[in-house]
DNA sequence: TAGATTGTTAATCGATTAACAATC
DNA sequence: TAGATTGTTAATCGATTAACAATC
C-alpha cells in the first residue's frame, strides 16, 4: 500500500482535472497535453505537466497525456484516500448547506452525523444524514472514532461546541462560526472565513482595476490563483 | 486620502485582532504586545509583530503597543476600504446563509440584492437584502454598477449564470458551484472548493497522527496556517 | 543593569513560473 | 527534419520564521 505522497495543492486540483477528463473522454478525445488542459482549466501549464507526471508517471513527448491513463490514476489516487468520517454541529442553513453538499464522497470524506439542540426542528426531509441531539454527539463520536469536527453555529456558542468537541475526542475542527477558537495542542483547527475571502476578491478586482492595460490573460491566471489564503 | 498598502493576507487577520483587542479593551487592558497576541491567536510572533508595525508605525520597546491605538489603527483601515456591493445569485441554503452572514459588513462589503428563478418562494423573512428574479439581474447590475458576483446555483447551471454575470458587467465571481467557469479574459474568477477545504484538513491530521511526537504545539501552529490554500 | 519588547535582516519554505534540453 | 510535447533545473514570488541588534 506504498502511496506516493501527493501535496494537497495538487490534491485539491484532482477532482477538476477528473472532471474535465471525463467530459474529453465522453467526447471521444483519446489524448490531452498539459498545455490544452491548463488553459481549459485556468492553470499554468508548467504546474499541469508537474501534476500529470506526478500522477501518472512518464509520457511520451508530442503526444500527450491518453486521458484513459490520467482518470484511472487520479481515480485510483482519490479512491484511496481514507475514508474518514467527520461530524458537523449545528443545523442552520449554512449547517445544511453542507450536509447536503455531494462534492466531498469524492474525496473518500463522509458527514456521518449532525448535531444541534433542536434536532426534531431541522430534520426537513433533504438533509442525508440523521440530526442528533448535542447531548449524544460524545458517545457518538466515541463509538464511532470520529475525528474531525465541523462547527456551523453561531459565534457564542462555538467555543463551548468546541470544548465539547474536543471531550467528544475530536482532533480536528474545521471552524465556520466568526470566531477565535481556543484548543489544546494537538488538535488542528482551520478557520474558513468567508468574508476575508471576498475581501481577498474585492482587493484583486481593485488591482486588477488598477492594471487596465496588462494583458489580460496573465492577469486572470493570476487573480484565480491569489485568492485562496487562509 | 494616501493608503499604505495592506496585504490581504494581512487584511484577513485583522478582524481577528480586532475582536481580541477589544476584549482586552472592555477587561481594561492597556497595552498588548505582539507576542502575547500571537499566544491567543494561534499565530507566529514575528507575524504579528510585523503587522502591527506596518498597522501602526513604531512601538516603544518593552512596553507594548497600546490596545486602543491598535484599535483605532485597525478601524479606520477597516473602515476606509471602500464600499463594495457584490450581487448572489441562487438562494438556496448556501446561497440564504451567505446572505445572512454579518461579516462582509465589517470590510465594507454588501450584498446589494439575490436572484434566483423563483424569488417568491425565497423571500423567508430573514434574508435581509431583496431577492428579485433573475431576468432582472442585468438592469440591476448595470443600475446599481455592481461589479461582483456570488454563484451558489447548483453546478449544472453555474456556468449559464456566469454568462449573465458578464452580460450584467461583473467582473469578479466567487463560485461556490463545484464546476470549472469559463470567463473572458479579465474576469476574475475565485472557486470556493469546500470539498478540497475538508480534504486538506483532513490530510494534515493523518500528517499529525503520523509526527506524535513532535511538540504538539509547533504542529498545531503550523497546522492552522497550511490549510487554506485555494 | 537585566529583561521584555520592538524592529530588521537573512534564511526557509512551498508553490509557481521561466528557460531550456530531450524525445517522439 | 520540424514541431509538439514532455521533463528538469534554476529563478521568482509571497509568506513565514529564525537570529539578532536596538531600545526603553
Amino acid at each position: 500500500m506504498e502511496q506516493r505522497k501527493i501535496p494537497v495543492t495538487v490534491l485539491k486540483r484532482l477532482p477538476a482535472y477528473e472532471d474535465y477528463l471525463r467530459k474529453q473522454q465522453a467526447a471521444g478525445v483519446r489524448f490531452a497535453s498539459a498545455t490544452v488542459v491548463a488553459r481549459a482549466l485556468n492553470l499554468g501549464d508548467v504546474s499541469v505537466r508537474k501534476d500529470f507526471a506526478l500522477l501518472a508517471g512518464e509520457g511520451k513527448p508530442n503526444c500527450g497525456r491518453s486521458v484513459d491513463d490520467l482518470l484511472l490514476c487520479i481515480g485510483s489516487i482519490l479512491d484511496n484516500q481514507n475514508e474518514k468520517a467527520a461530524i458537523l454541529v449545528g443545523v442552520g442553513k449554512l449547517g445544511s448547506a453542507l450536509l447536503e453538499y455531494r462534492g466531498f464522497a469524492r474525496y473518500g470524506l463522509r458527514i456521518a452525523a449532525a448535531f444541534d439542540l433542536h434536532p426534531e426542528r431541522k430534520q426537513d426531509g433533504q438533509i442525508p444524514v440523521p440530526v442528533l441531539h448535542l447531548d449524544e454527539m460524545e458517545s457518538f463520536c466515541k463509538r464511532e472514532r470520529v475525528l474531525m469536527g465541523i462547527v456551523t453555529v453561531p459565534a457564542h456558542a462555538a467555543q463551548e461546541v468546541a470544548n465539547q468537541l474536543v471531550r467528544s475526542g475530536i482532533r480536528a475542527i474545521w471552524n465556520f462560526a466568526p470566531t477565535h477558537l481556543l484548543l489544546p495542542a494537538g488538535t488542528v483547527l482551520y478557520n474558513e472565513n468567508m468574508a476575508g475571502s471576498l475581501a481577498a476578491l474585492a482587493h484583486l478586482l481593485s488591482q486588477q482595476d488598477l492594471s487596465e492595460h496588462v494583458s489580460k490573460n496573465k492577469e486572470q491566471n493570476k487573480a484565480e490563483k491569489d485568492v485562496g489564503n487562509s
